[in-house]
DNA sequence: CCGAATCCTGATAGATACTG
DNA sequence: CAGTATCTATCAGGATTCGG
């Protein structure tokens, strides 16, 4: 598997772009745009906001535009008014579904032993699940 | 698929445990963590260190940490001069391992087409992808 | 009204230095 | 060796605004 610069794909080394790839898709509302998109085929703008609560209009934006960037969706926008925002998903964000959906498949069936391993570790976790 | 709290898994909505889970999964380092522990098995902290590349300690501490946590990895401390700490996958890591090493499998096989498209979409930045 | 850009602020990642 | 402490740069989110 050798890309355009010619050297190995890894995503170990920090310089290989797959790096930065793998940066965005694993962003935090990557999974579920990809995921949204691929059940529903098209969305609007604000069926995407509406689906997947929680998501700002501005990191709605910005993920979908470098998702659209990286060639994952096409945005098509009709010139009505009020203004109608299309965003499908491209072949390639397709076959990218695929691996994300089973993340997500994952995440909803196991999430029972997490929470299980969760209340193991720590019998009394007040705030901050991180170090501090 | 019911959890505890008697709800359905549903990433999409942002109250449900799901969602947290995920965006610990989807992060960062997580994938290239549990990439790295699949494959060597038992690694140490500087092992880790030095696989990664890029990664800083306080991110690596952190997220194994948050992977000890909820479940998916074993931190084990021998009480030696110097210090000594093992970190392996519980068999719920290895579960998780198998959708995460898929995603990154998938980001080196496609990241040729990627940066085409990344290129098609705009002669300019390839990670500047916000918007300004 | 929808989709998006801008400004502001709190949280978060990252670099660096230090410690048992 | 395996972290911790601290500081700083960056980024996400909220509110507001704007253009069609």
């Amino acid at each position: 598997m050798v890309e355009s610069s010619g050297l190995p794909a890894d995503a170990f080394c920090a310089k290989c772009p797959t790096r930065q790839v793998l940066d965005h898709i694993a962003g935090k509302w990557t999974v579920l745009i990809v995921d949204a998109l691929l059940s529903d085929g098209t969305m609007r703008y604000t069926e995407l906001a509406r689906r997947i609560e929680g998501v700002s209009q501005k990191m709605l934006t910005q993920t979908l535009r470098a998702l659209e960037t990286d060639g994952f969706v096409t945005r098509t926008v009709h010139p009505t008014s009020p203004p109608h925002v299309d965003y499908t998903l491209t072949p390639l964000g397709h076959s990218l579904a695929e691996p994300i959906t089973a993340l997500r498949r994952w995440t909803e069936t196991h999430i029972n032993d997490i929470e299980r391993a969760r209340a193991a570790a720590r019998p009394l976790p007040p705030t901050g699940a991180g170090l501090r």
